[in-house]
DNA sequence: CCTAAAGTCTACTAACTTACTAGATTTATA
DNA sequence: TATAAATCTAGTAAGTTAGTAGACTTTAGG
């Protein structure tokens, strides 16, 4: 299960690719309209503007907006950002690998073996799912 | 992320696949071989005999076995009672599902339908992966 | 240049979950 | 009846999650 905090960031990033090119949004106004606790989104935000995801402005008028462009920015890399690893097992993972302190040999795992397959399929799924995608998808289903 | 209760799991079961009908394993014994501790361990097998996935026997000579055939326990059955829902959304999950708090609807939730993608996939991997699977598997592997 | 409105930074905390452990009890076999 | 096994009850320490509080900095506009 995803984390509240990668939920969150999901739907802020969202409701700001929906706003792309059209200036600055206010921490407050995204909080509002996602129900998200203003404090929290504070540092989810801060976080992905790190990620150079998204910039923001300060001062009077200022507020966050996209930096990359909606179909530059996936699932896979907000998760990650998120939570940490996609796959099931450490052991399968690309970029949190660690070593099975159980498993005597990964290449003979067939453990491994099956979860390498899970995270093969979930990385294909997530990846073509990015900000623009999911616009036009809700777009399309009348929202 | 699985938790280590679940690798733990799938672990013991694998090694019990390994010795299908060939009488009781002690609990102690399948401890030892995959490094599990022998307290967490005992909870876990007996979480999976009243699932009916396993049986015991009480007393000398007693201990664990499998109950259901290898080709009969798969990945999904063992994660689902081990950890709870295989979806990375509550509101996307078959047997564990929750309503969406931040959606306002969930039919033109475009994030939704992007999870309901992974957790289709993720279901198609993990319900190919028996027991008998894994176990055949490393074999080919030259286990 | 002052003020209000915005984001930024540091530090804390309550509740929950995970990964266990201890110890007494029950059951079955030889 | 002794012993070896599973079973049951009841904890607990450490880590993670989901926040909150409050002072600070920056900027636009009057």
């Amino acid at each position: 299960m995803l984390s509240k905090k990668c939920k969150y960031a999901i739907h802020a990033l969202v409701y700001l690719a929906e706003r792309y090119q059209q200036g600055p949004v206010h921490i407050q106004d995204i909080a509002d309209a996602q129900h998200i606790p203003k404090k929290f989104l504070e540092a989810i935000l801060l976080e992905m503007r790190n990620a150079k995801i998204l910039h923001s402005k300060k001062g009077k008028g200022g507020g966050y907006y996209l930096y990359k462009k909606p179909e530059d920015v996936n699932l896979v890399e907000i998760i990650r950002l998120m939570d940490g690893a996609i796959s099931m097992l450490p052991c399968v993972s690309i970029n949190y690998y660690e070593r099975c302190e159980e498993c005597r040999d990964e290449v003979t795992c067939g453990i491994r073996d099956a979860f390498t397959g899970v995270r093969d399929e979930t990385l294909k799924v997530l990846s073509r799912s990015t900000l623009a995608h999911i616009v036009k998808r809700q777009r399309d289903l009348g929202k």
